[in-house]
DNA sequence: AATGAATGAGGATTCATTCAT
DNA sequence: AATGAATGAATCCTCATTCAT
């Protein structure tokens, strides 16, 4: 709940920003959003920003610099909650049962990408053309990330909670169902009415039913 | 696997087509994969493709055409087994058990896609950004497709293979779980071993386990 | 005479080229030679040749490419008549006297520089900034050229026609006068009346008088 | 050797100059001889002189302004030792010979040059694109310091020790032989190893007898 | 069917200059 | 005096597209 709207924190909030540096960001995250980073000018930014296009390129070298100085925050912010120093002490005394530990953290990520839609699109779309941003995104989901969820899996294992499937897996899964979910609720059919909290709770379900251990004879 | 290697069919095989526009054709393929649509140019195209750029457009009216003739056979390719007249039909003969079911659909869907790599990431890549895409896979996979397989599971449904949850949310966990297995796979990490019969597999038995009816008292 | 008019040399002349071509390095040598390379725009080139901008770039990569593919025959051909493989025969028997193999340099260099003065200020004035130019320059100039140089001087100082300095002052000094009469009538004053005829013989008469063998008693 | 240093007297010694105006001269004469004028950016000058761009257009309204600030004072110190009043006198008196003449100015203006390179070359490079330069130089140089020289030279010729051409040849062909020394000295082959005292009593030969009256019957 | 020269609008970026602080 | 953010025109260059051959 506390690190929602990146957008704010990353434009709003930053003191260190020019009021028109923050209007660039903007525009530009509106534009990047709704059109892709290589389709969108930095004419169109500035003239949605309502700057002049010099001043785009006074505050970022290239239109490149511009779209990691909006991603690269993100990525960061969109991956804080799992590397938190002590995610695993919280874990052990607040989650006892996966269950809650599943929904506290599915329910916490949803609500940050719902409120950075468009970064979150930006983030999807990029990675696979930008070799800066694939690289910062192995380097730090893959690796940090993975390492912390690969520790939790372990501990859910050990007590019982988790099918002893190799945890690369079992992050697969998880991670198929809660961002199919996301993907459909936020980029697919926005337009549709859902039911966010049953919904949610469906996803919950799914991810526990099939990764229950196996039951023993 | 009959229906694989749709690069093959609808360029090498296809006797409607120029020698050149199947050069252009697999150029572009190869180009918008790796960059993108709108960071590739014509330019580019014509000289991977060893023709003149003049060329490409006496084929093709504009580039977006050009995109459009690539994506739209491989859209329809993608979903044909699905809305085949007798899936039906077929179903009950052949798959008594939605394991079996499942399995097939896996293999065949994963075959396919394996098969068509750079095609299934310009499709992916390019939906959020085209009109014209986001109309057909509406029209055709949410619909057409939506159809049968709400069938279909209530055919599973009724005979107590699976969980009574609303269709749209059985399809939505099956297609996020197959998907973020292929991407991960083909898009994500492709360079590391993979053992795909088992990560099939256990991918099946995921989704099983997570759509299972409730066990009744 | 034979080798003047190096602008219809490599431009008329050349049937490699476009007609558009030649209009643009028309317009390109007018424009350099006046304002400068740096200072010439290449949409100013343009709308003086009469063609669209994009079409200057179709010819030549880059507007330095443009400029290179001026300057780079001009020097060539500057230099052509010292590295013809038989000047030292032609000069044994043509020329018994220094007296007689200076006047026609003179005469053949003057005629062409008068032919081709744009392109001559073209390459004094962007030799200083372009290190590709520098390095042509060095290697044919300073040592092509300056060998050939180095052999007939010492064959007229063999023959007592020459003061016995060092080849590369006797190089300096001749070229220095004879540049010295060039700039200043074709650069500096090219507005006053020259006799040119006069003017020659006088700087002829100069370098042979600085430049004789010291009077022996 | 007392007007030697140039860039010293019109920028360090100044008091009329801002530390940061003498920052901007040091940076700008740097960065205009090495790329030359139009190519070197104001902003550029800025970041080398370590002061902000505003400061630039306090001191110079534009950036031509700051070429001619450099420029303007160069010309007159260049050209200072041909104007000053008593020349003809002091002439009578030291310089009998005008081998010591010829001498004592070369040395004089050498000395100059070599300690003002940077100006030198800024100056040759741009008279032929700036008219305010090149008026200021036909001017001062061809009309002041011409008429000096034609003086002295009208007073060897009548004492017997200078061939009798017109004056314009006389200071052309002096000047082409100690230009061409300068330019090949500094501009061309600063590498090389010269013996400087060699080579300018060479080139004072060379004019010397270039120029000795015909001997008579 | 194929070419490739030609186009001119539009691309990202740099420029000299201004001005509020 | 000095700053540096802001400007928008101009820079070089690329683009998708056209058309005569």
């Amino acid at each position: 709940m506390s690190d929602n709207h990146m957008i704010d924190e990353i434009i709003d909030k930053n003191e260190n920003l020019t009021e028109k540096q923050k209007l660039i960001l903007e525009a530009a995250i509106e534009s990047f959003a709704e059109k892709g980073y290589a389709a969108t000018s930095t004419s169109e930014i500035a003239k949605k920003a309502g700057v002049a296009e010099g001043t785009i390129f006074r505050h970022y070298k290239t239109k490149k610099d511009l779209l990691l100085s909006i991603v690269a925050p993100m990525m960061a912010k969109l991956i804080a909650p799992f590397v938190i120093k002590d995610l695993n002490k919280v874990l052990n005394q607040d989650f006892e049962s996966l269950e809650d530990f599943l929904r506290a953290m599915i329910h916490n990520r949803a609500e940050f990408l719902n409120a950075n839609i468009p970064l979150f699109k930006i983030v999807l779309q990029e990675i696979p053309f930008q070799p800066e941003l694939q690289k910062q995104f192995k380097e730090h989901i893959a690796i940090k990330v993975y390492e912390r969820m690969e520790a939790i899996i372990k501990h859910y294992q050990e007590n019982g909670q988790l099918i002893d499937l190799p945890p690369y897996q079992v992050v697969r899964m998880t991670a198929s169902s809660i961002f199919g979910f996301l993907i459909g609720r936020y980029l697919l059919f926005p337009e549709l009415d859902w039911d966010d909290e049953q919904e949610i709770e469906a996803t919950i379900q799914f991810i526990l039913h099939g990764l229950a251990p196996k039951e023993k004879a």
